[in-house]
DNA sequence: CCAAGGACGCTACG
DNA sequence: CGTAGCGTCC
């Protein structure tokens, strides 16, 4: 661990120095290779012989904001009056906080570049929690603080006993962990930034109680639809207030601060529509619980095999260049193989190929209502011609390529390691997202690539190429999965309480799609074929999702017209399950919204549109949004009682590094494994009852559990039925 | 002439 | 259905 650590510092070190770094073409990459550019980092530690730089761009709102008379400086203080801040700090009523960054921005200002250096905290006190008569200004008994956040390494700090830097981590956590009202913009991601300046002396545990309220997810919560992206865009739409132009020195101090105002007002605001809608428990129970468990995920760093990577990206581009050729040949001329509208017009236009199979209905593009090019165009031209059969080989290998080699590359830089960025308030179905990469996006199954063999070579080499193989856990730890087996089809039959559905899943093993696919073709189980089973699954969720024949004839390989015989015959198998839909559509006509299991909420302001299609797609969006939105309580609830339980006890270690929506990967002590893999097992199914929100499933939830040594190589694990609790 | 940005197409995941 | 992200074209 130590060993690493210090490798990773000094290679950041040495790639300042060196100017032989690609630059980055990606602007989301984590660290410039240019400091003159991006400035130099705070964070990680490393490296502060460019002191001298640092104080050029980001001392000017420093200085502004600590020469205020208002705001105290935690740094200046000695060790005595440090003790009676902490104290105010207990005694405050309510804590308003923004980071104030290194280009002088903070988190109220609109539109900040991703992961930007921090270079400090600023808290508004408040003794009471009145929101003060003039809407902007400070109370008589408020006060405020500026905290650095700036990590000093250890060999620099001061040998005074306690250090300072450990003054302002305790002042930190009696900020962000005290009993009081905090309020922030964006809280996770100050919490990781916390998590990261104090890397070594702060354990990521000591944030799990932390319960910090946000706008921005109180009023995603509100209206997930709403696009309202800045905290300006919020203080509009929910609070009348004088307009505000920028400013600079001064003046942008005083602006900060009735932003902070502002923020404890819009807060409160907030959080009354929350109670007066019935969202109220949602929020405070789930939604600022995921806000630790998030920032805990992102500030963990995740392993990754750089050189194999490379070794990767290289051994693809030989490959496309040699599809490319194939397909320049095929087509009889050369055109740009990555462009759809060029191959249109070779498939379409040059080799007329849509003229020799019009028996088959080919699919249209969505917005111009021309031929598509896409996957299932291509399937049903290739035994016309082999172009289409290279393009298909083509796409495959260059979406690897571009989106998860060179695309986890450049989120690597001049690391060995990646952290994803986790949103909280993306995904109108309650569901988190992620960036940068995207964790959730990584290929399940490995691509076989055929290497032609140009020395002598008669033997083809066949390698395979896995994406998720390059996820290493540390030495000495190992990956741990836990999958939610099937469960919006557990949560469709609960929804819709269909007793065969029911049956299903409450009668004891057997597979699940296989019991389905005997139930609705009228066969014995042992008669069900894979390719029936396969069947089975996508009708499910092309039901679930509202998917029309179009896309499932797509998907299936057949006509729309066996497709919509399939989906046909599955709603007549299940009628309830047709029922819970019709349901489902007329409430939300009636009442304009509809509710997830736990209460989230999505208004449908389309769902009485005169427009048909309008309006159909508001159905869909009804029906799917309860089934995936529901799913996304129990994952998510899931996520924060296995924090929780990890953060308060003294032996457990492990740690969450990602989320596949139905599916959490843990990175695990070898030794820890069986003992942490029964405890999430049964976590998890436990929460088929969660009582405080009324949740109680008709059916058992089922978990399965596996573990690997990379995320590409993960083998089922078996787990006593019980366990003991320690 | 170029650059930046939006519309569009395609495709990973669930 | 709905995320992210890569790529062209205008």
């Amino acid at each position: 661990m130590k060993a690493e650590e210090h490798c990773n510092e000094s290679a950041e070190k040495t790639s300042k120095q060196t100017a032989f770094c690609k630059p980055c073409k990606r602007q989301w990459a984590k660290c410039g290779t240019d400091p003159a550019k991006n400035g130099p980092k705070s964070f990680h530690g490393g490296a502060n012989t460019s002191e001298a730089l640092t104080q050029s761009q980001d001392g000017c709102l420093t200085a502004s904001l600590t020469s205020e008379p208002r705001v105290k400086d935690f740094g200046q203080l000695n060790p005595d009056e440090k003790m009676k801040m902490l104290e105010t700090t207990r005694q405050a009523k309510v804590l308003v906080l923004t980071m104030v960054y290194r280009d002088g921005t903070t988190q109220l200002d609109p539109e900040q570049k991703l992961t930007l250096p921090v270079c400090g905290l600023l808290v508004l006190m408040k003794s009471d929690l009145s929101c003060g008569t003039p809407e902007d200004s400070l109370g008589p008994n408020d006060s405020l603080v500026y905290l650095k956040l700036e990590h000093t390494p250890a060999w620099a700090q001061q040998q005074t006993h306690p250090s300072p830097e450990l003054f302002t981590r305790d002042m930190l956590l009696q900020v962000l962990t005290g009993s009081q009202l905090v309020v922030c913009y964006k809280a996770k991601d100050l919490l990781r930034s916390v998590l990261q300046v104090y890397r070594r002396e702060l354990n990521w545990k000591r944030v799990a109680g932390c319960h910090i309220q946000d706008p921005q997810v109180s009023a995603w919560l509100l209206d997930p639809t709403d696009p309202s992206s800045c905290f300006q865009d919020l203080l509009n739409k929910h609070c009348r207030r004088p307009h505000t132009t920028p400013a600079l020195g001064a003046q942008k101090v005083s602006q900060i601060i009735s932003g902070l105002c502002w923020l404890y007002r819009l807060n409160m605001k907030l959080c009354s529509q929350l109670q007066s809608q019935g969202l109220w428990k949602l929020y405070s129970d789930m939604e600022l619980n995921m806000i630790p468990v998030l920032a805990a995920m992102e500030s963990h760093r995740i392993h990754v095999d750089k050189e194999a990577l490379k070794k990767t990206s290289d051994l693809l581009g030989t490959k496309m260049k040699q599809l490319e050729k194939e397909a320049h040949q095929a087509a009889g001329q050369i055109f740009l193989v990555t462009s759809s509208t060029q191959l249109r017009t070779v498939l379409f236009e040059k080799l007329r190929l849509h003229e020799r199979c019009e028996n088959k209905k080919l699919p249209k593009t969505i917005n111009k209502q021309q031929q598509s090019t896409s996957e299932a165009a291509l399937l049903l031209l290739q035994d016309l011609h082999p172009l289409p059969k290279i393009i298909l080989e083509y796409r495959q290998v260059h979406k690897i390529k571009s989106t998860f080699v060179d695309g986890i590359l450049s989120c690597m830089m001049c690391k060995n390691y990646i952290s994803s960025t986790w949103h909280q308030t993306s995904a109108v179905t309650g569901r988190i997202s992620a960036k940068h990469p995207n964790f959730q996006a990584l290929p399940r199954q490995p691509l076989q690539i055929t290497k032609k063999q140009y020395v002598q070579g008669k033997e083809e080499e066949v390698v395979t190429v896995h994406p998720r193989a390059m996820f290493i856990p540390h030495e000495g730890w190992t990956f741990l999965a836990a999958d939610f087996c099937q469960v919006e089809l557990r949560l469709l039959a609960h929804l819709s309480s269909d007793p065969e559905l029911l049956r299903i899943f409450t009668s004891p093993q057997a597979d699940v799609f296989t019991m389905l696919a005997s139930q609705w073709k009228g066969v014995r189980e042992d008669e069900v074929t894979s390719e029936d089973r396969e069947h089975a699954k996508r009708i499910v969720y092309s039901v679930v999702y509202g998917a029309g024949r179009e896309r499932l004839s797509g998907i299936l390989g057949v006509s729309t017209e066996q497709a919509r015989l399939f989906q046909d015959s599955f709603l007549q198998t299940y009628r309830d399950v047709q029922a819970f839909i019709q349901r489902t559509i007329q409430q939300s006509h009636k009442q304009g919204y509809v509710l997830s299991i736990m209460g989230r909420r999505r208004n449908l302001p389309n769902i009485n549109s005169p427009d048909w299609s309008i309006r159909m797609q508001a159905e869909r969006q009804a029906v799917n949004f309860v089934v995936q939105g529901s799913a996304a309580d129990l994952c998510k609830m899931a996520m924060i009682r296995i924090f929780n339980l990890v953060s308060s006890s003294s032996s457990l270690s492990a740690r969450l590094i990602a989320q596949l929506h139905d599916e959490l990967l843990y990175e695990v002590e070898d030794s820890h494994l069986e003992q942490f893999a029964a405890l999430v097992k049964s976590t998890m199914e436990s929460l088929q009852r969660i009582d405080h929100l009324g949740v109680h499933l008709k059916v058992p939830l089922k978990v399965a559990v596996s573990s690997g040594k990379s995320w590409g190589s993960m083998s089922e694990l078996n787990i006593p039925l019980t366990f003991p609790s320690p």
